[in-house]
DNA sequence: ACTAGATCGTTCGGTGCCGAATAGTAGTGT
DNA sequence: ACACTACTATTCGGCACCGAACGATCTAGT
């Protein structure tokens, strides 16, 4: 691997070191620890970052903001279909539906031909708070990968796609 | 960029290629936002790939054992740092805290020169606790990358933490 | 028809999570 | 001494989160 760590990467880097030297003997694989370690912090920063400056003017959490997201791009849709997209479970899908409801952002419809099934639209206002939210949003997703070539962030996108798609094939079993 | 893809990815950028058609006019940056998403899908499947596997059978939820496991890399600490370190607040700090004390692995000291403070220590369950969990852990950190290779490891570590270094200088501002 | 099983969304219990408000403590200046 | 400010951990309200339990509904097999 290249040496190009910036000043900032030591400092983290020296973190893994730390642990190597504090956890001999347990034989510890560092390079995947330090992965997946990393996916953490920086999932965990940036959601902070943005549920503070995009989504909490517009009174959202981040799960409803999801939920409006996947609305909006794959249209209307069942419960069912729908928690596995925004990657929750469908107990927590449940109320984050009753929230957006009670906010008008969203419908739920009754299927007639089954009546265990339920199909959540976007309502009109729903579409207009994506609109708004979603571009102010993205500006701040370019801020924080603003720091990567495109080739980077393109090789960052597909690296964690693999390691996505290998984790799921783990589940299916 | 180089065509590397394999089948499952074609899946997933279909996804985003949608995307694209269906906010047209929001001029969105569709790198930033591939690269950004793909980080919130990863870390979501893989930690609840890690609290179902591993974490569950321990009664520890994903927070409770990051706690731990900075406490035994770090050592003893105060609770301010070790809740920048965990990366949560220090509201869920004091909550996570109670329950691992009511666990008996972990306990609050008070700290005699000043009394707002209070350092925190591993009991000796506790370190068991860490020492147990810390190598399945690991193993299943290695399972889900493991369709990389090393050099693709570290290079998805190291644009991780260039996102997360970017992220953190935006808020500190 | 009837029952057994599968499948759906919701509810519930316990925990996590944040940000704001709070209580307690320390330091500083006067 | 006193007030003022700064800082600490905790508490609180509201929402999110999961998995398990639940009730309602559909399907398949007999």
């Amino acid at each position: 691997m290249p040496r190009a760590f910036s000043e900032g990467d030591e400092e983290l880097i020296e973190a893994e070191r730390l642990i190597r030297d504090r956890m001999v003997g347990l034989d510890l694989d560092l390079l995947s620890l330090a992965a997946v370690s990393n996916v953490f912090r920086t999932a965990t920063v940036i959601r902070n970052h943005m549920e503070r400056d995009v989504l909490r003017s517009h009174q959202l959490s981040w799960s409803a903001f999801v939920v409006l997201f996947v609305l909006r791009i794959w249209g209307s849709q069942e419960s069912r279909r729908l928690a596995a997209e925004a990657g929750i479970s469908g107990g927590t899908l449940s109320g984050v539906l009753d929230t957006l409801e009670r906010k008008g952002l969203v419908k739920r419809r009754a299927i007639p031909e089954d009546r265990r099934r339920v199909e959540v639209a976007l309502t009109a206002d729903g579409t207009k708070v994506v609109d708004e939210v979603m571009p102010a949003f993205n500006r701040e997703e370019a801020l924080v990968t603003g720091g990567l070539t495109d080739d980077e962030m393109a090789s960052l996108a597909r690296l964690l796609r693999k390691v996505l798609r290998t984790t799921e094939d783990l589940d299916d079993r």
